[in-house]
RNA sequence: CGCGGGGUGGAGAAGUGGUUAUCUCGUUUGGCUCAUAACCAAAAGAUCGUUGGUUCGAAUCCAACCCCCGCAACCA
């Protein structure tokens, strides 16, 4: 027996889980499952990421405290695991002060014992509207009439959002030497001791690190950022997101009790075989931790498996045009297992896939209602009615059994989610073609023939459960719970409906 | 010349030098009737973004160009 440690990215709380959080987390789901039904003691850890001026912002003008906003939404993307059947071992929240925060710190005093935190003073354009600073893409020429006066030097620049120029700003921030770490990371990338799918992101990040990373700065002046970490034996300055967001893998790791550096151990012993997360924090899981790591002296995770992002309706989901997908609204119209269904094999799993109504039905109908579903009462139908059955399994079935076995849990272990159901699904489409051409129900195939038929198919059925386990769980269980097999001798109770078929609604 | 990913039948994908370019959905036709008007088979439908090159042979390698999408360091 082994072991298996899966993470996903933690959540930042400031709006509801969204349905790519929902998909990631499915992701991992999987990966867990699928160890734990192999017999290997699997970890899954999930949670959410609290602090920041945005959540301290929320609060401030809801007139309540950072703790009561963080708390509201916790429940939220708690309720997740409930609503899509997610078997996570725990949830951690960065807010946790006795668990999470001295794990925080006591990286955070690893990586200064190492040499590798200094003070540096940080120069930016801060805007009084934003509350923080902007970067150059966020200005925009000014096009208020009242900045045309100063045309000698040109064109004013002012934030785009509130037309104001910005101040120039200095203060003093903690920075780690990510530099130095550049050329040990890269390496350990490139040999794949720590590696990173799919190869295309591996590319990207390769020839990141190619450029050479700069130093980051890790924290912020308290007055800026009253809701976070503090820095140990600095109470000026709390850290900012990476020491405290990324220490979340080690502390939610089934700390023991003892917390603190005690935490550390368990990572030393065994850290993540994979980090689930999205394209968008590639750098930060590729670069930042793992240089957090070097420098804390600890072993580097062993993969990172990043997928893409959702679009609906082929467009980026965005509030303004009003096509967000909520997740548990999904679940609440269909089954956990539908939904688990799509999003797993609809959205390719290392590239941007589409979310449509039009196209969840599709699925629907074709995959699980014509498909499973109709296969798994097609074949228990006709197993019920012969009662008790014997008979051996067709070599040529058995063979295609053992393929398509071994296809789909590749795929899964390369971390093609999508391909490793396809591969299941060829099995049910194999299952369907032998009874068309066995044709049990015919009067003129011998009862022995059809006994061994139905024996056949009914295998090929209980396979197809087995396999479904990590993705649709529920399904799984009922398939599994009608088939009796002991040694040569079957009993199927009649499986009916499974999946519905659903009328169409849209046009 | 910032970096990267991508453009394959109506839709979505597979396919990194070699016989008639694969799969799913959709369309048409035939078969079957155990099953959720489900299942099986067959057919139609692609100048593989454009142009040029390498090669006996390219979707696949090279060059140029067009188009789409990310990233561009503190935004998680």
């Amino acid at each position: 027996m082994s072991k298996f440690y899966v993470t996903t990215s933690i959540a930042y709380v400031n709006a509801p889980p969204h349905i790519g959080f929902a998909l990631e987390s499915l992701q991992a789901d999987v990966l867990a499952r699928y160890h734990k039904q192999k017999g290997d003691e699997s970890f899954f850890l999930t949670g959410t990421d609290e602090h920041g001026a945005k959540i301290a912002k929320v609060a401030d003008e809801r007139g309540i405290s950072p703790k009561q906003v963080v708390d509201e939404n916790a429940i939220r993307f708690k309720e997740l695991k409930g609503a899509l059947n997610l078997s996570w071992d725990n949830f951690i929240r960065t807010s946790d002060q006795k668990i999470h925060w001295p794990v925080a710190q006591e990286m955070w005093r690893r990586l200064e014992k190492a040499g590798d935190l200094y003070r540096k003073s940080y120069e930016g354009l801060y805007c009084v509207g934003h509350e923080a600073f902007v970067t150059q893409k966020d200005l925009v020429p000014a096009v208020n009439g009242r900045n045309h006066s100063d045309q000698s030097i040109g064109v004013t620049l002012v934030c785009a959002d509130h037309q104001k120029e910005p101040e120039l700003i200095k203060e003093e921030n903690w920075f780690f030497k990510l530099s130095k770490y550049t050329g040990e990371i890269e390496s350990r990338i490139k040999n794949d001791e720590l590696r990173i799918v799919p190869e295309s992101r591996k590319n990207e990040i390769l020839s990141l690190l190619k450029e050479g990373l700069e130093d980051v700065s890790f924290s912020r002046p308290s007055k800026d950022l009253p809701w976070g970490v503090p820095v140990p034996g600095d109470d000026t300055q709390t850290m900012y997101v990476w020491a405290d967001a990324l220490s979340n893998y080690i502390s939610g790791y089934a700390c023991p009790p003892a917390g603190g550096a005690d935490c550390l151990k368990k990572w030393e012993q065994h850290p993540a075989d994979v980090h689930v997360i999205g394209k968008d924090i590639l750098r930060f899981h590729a670069a930042i931790w793992p240089g957090m790591l070097l420098s804390a002296g600890l072993p580097l995770p062993k993969a990172i498996y990043v997928h893409g992002h959702i679009l609906s309706g082929g467009r980026k989901m965005s509030k303004s045009l009003g096509n967000v997908v909520d997740p548990f609204e999904l679940v609440d119209k269909y089954s956990a297992d539908s939904v688990r269904y799509y999003l797993l094999r609809e959205i390719p799993s290392s590239a941007d896939g589409d979310f449509s109504y039009e196209k969840f039905e599709e699925r629907y109908n074709g995959d699980l209602a014509n498909g499973l579903g109709n296969f798994a009462a097609r074949v228990s139908t006709l197993a019920d009615k012969l009662g008790e059955l014997s008979g051996g399994l067709d070599g040529m079935v058995e063979q295609k059994i053992k393929e398509l076995v071994g296809k789909a849990n590749q795929k899964l272990g390369e971390f093609k989610l999508h391909e490793s159901l396809s591969a299941i699904w060829e099995l049910l489409h194999f299952g369907d073609q032998y009874l068309n051409e066995n044709k049990p129900w015919d009067k003129s195939v011998s009862e022995g023939n059809k006994q061994q038929a139905i024996h056949n198919s009914v295998v090929i059925l209980d396979n197809v459960a087995s396999l479904l386990l990590p993705f649709l769980p529920e399904t799984s269980a009922k398939i599994s719970k009608a088939i009796r097999i002991e040694g040569g001798k079957i009993e199927v109770e009649k499986i009916s409906n499974l999946f519905p078929r659903m009328e169409k609604i849209k046009t």
